[in-house]
DNA sequence: GTCTATATTGTGATAGAC
DNA sequence: GTCTATCACAATATAGAC
């Protein structure tokens, strides 16, 4: 493996086990074995680090939802599954992926599209329902991640009840498509 | 007004212009003309200060809702268009109070029983439901927030389709308590 | 492609004089 | 309750030798 994608996957464990505060040029190259000034040679910046991170996380998601709706059964549930149990397994790169406008530029190219495609017919092929149930989905995974849930409260049952409210919304109205 | 009283104040007003990074105990300090070791003799440490930040701010929203509440009309759509507001007018401060658990020793008493008992009636009484539209929430304005939304996005239609939906499950099992 | 040495900048916080 | 002086630490990044 070339040294760069080396950097990259360290990169992404490390931001995994110690958060984004821990993900420190020297944290990466200490762990492998070399000293922080020699991985300027093969980034030019920390931001080009994240930057692949957050590429290869919607890879990685994208894969997740294709997955869960090839699986069959409930659709819009299945990938709000998909969803939770992905953001749930990487907490922090899910952070990172989300909280900051898209570098869309440095995406593989069609890879928003692909995932947009996969999504879209659990929701009736309307746009502002899909991003209705991707914000209930977002909202639901970082009030977890920040443990703002009570105890007792059924989590399980909230999903239920937002994805079945909101795809209701898309059997009432079928047709509508995106403006452009 | 008490020096601690303008510390906080001052915080807020800084936190709300710079953004997280920018509120530090030199800034605060600067900006009250005192130098930051001052500061130390009113707060005992920079967590104080945002524990008090975070307690102003539920108290901040919980009025907010109240008010939207007591305008009349759809009461959770009325709520839903207040909770916007608010965060979008508050957007660090949005951020600090829900991004980690809540430091609910550190809160005016009955505060969080107060917002919530304003809010729960408009999800028919349904603690689960009233989650479900609370990450609804939580996510329409995160991703507003982040620039995650694309241009042309409806965003208005989304919020409609989502408190929508969820709502209606709340008709649908009008008498669900929640387990204690 | 690695190293050492270092620049630069920043943070929260304490000691002790006044 | 304010000050000056300073600690202790950490971060990203560059220069230049090897």
């Amino acid at each position: 493996m070339a040294r760069r994608d080396q950097i990259i996957t360290t990169a992404s464990e490390i931001l995994e086990e110690k958060g984004p505060d821990g993900l420190t040029m020297r944290a990466i190259a200490e762990r492998l074995g070399i000293r922080a000034p020699s991985l300027y040679k093969h980034i030019s910046d920390k931001r080009e680090l994240e930057v692949a991170l957050i590429a290869d996380a919607f890879t990685q998601q994208t894969t997740a939802f294709e997955k869960a709706i090839a699986a069959g059964g409930d659709t819009a549930m299945a990938i709000a599954e998909a969803y939770r149990a992905w953001a749930l397994a990487h907490r922090h790169l899910y952070r990172l992926m989300n909280d900051q406008p898209l570098p869309r530029e440095d995406l593989p190219d069609g890879l928003e599209d692909r995932s947009i495609s996969a999504v879209l017919g659990a929701f009736g092929g309307d746009r502002d329902v899909a991003r209705a149930a991707w914000a209930f989905a977002h909202g639901m995974v970082m009030l977890e991640l920040a443990d703002r849930f009570p105890l007792h409260a059924d989590i399980d049952r909230a999903w239920r009840v937002g994805i079945e409210g909101i795809v209701s919304k898309a059997i009432d109205t079928p047709n509508r498509k995106d403006p452009s």
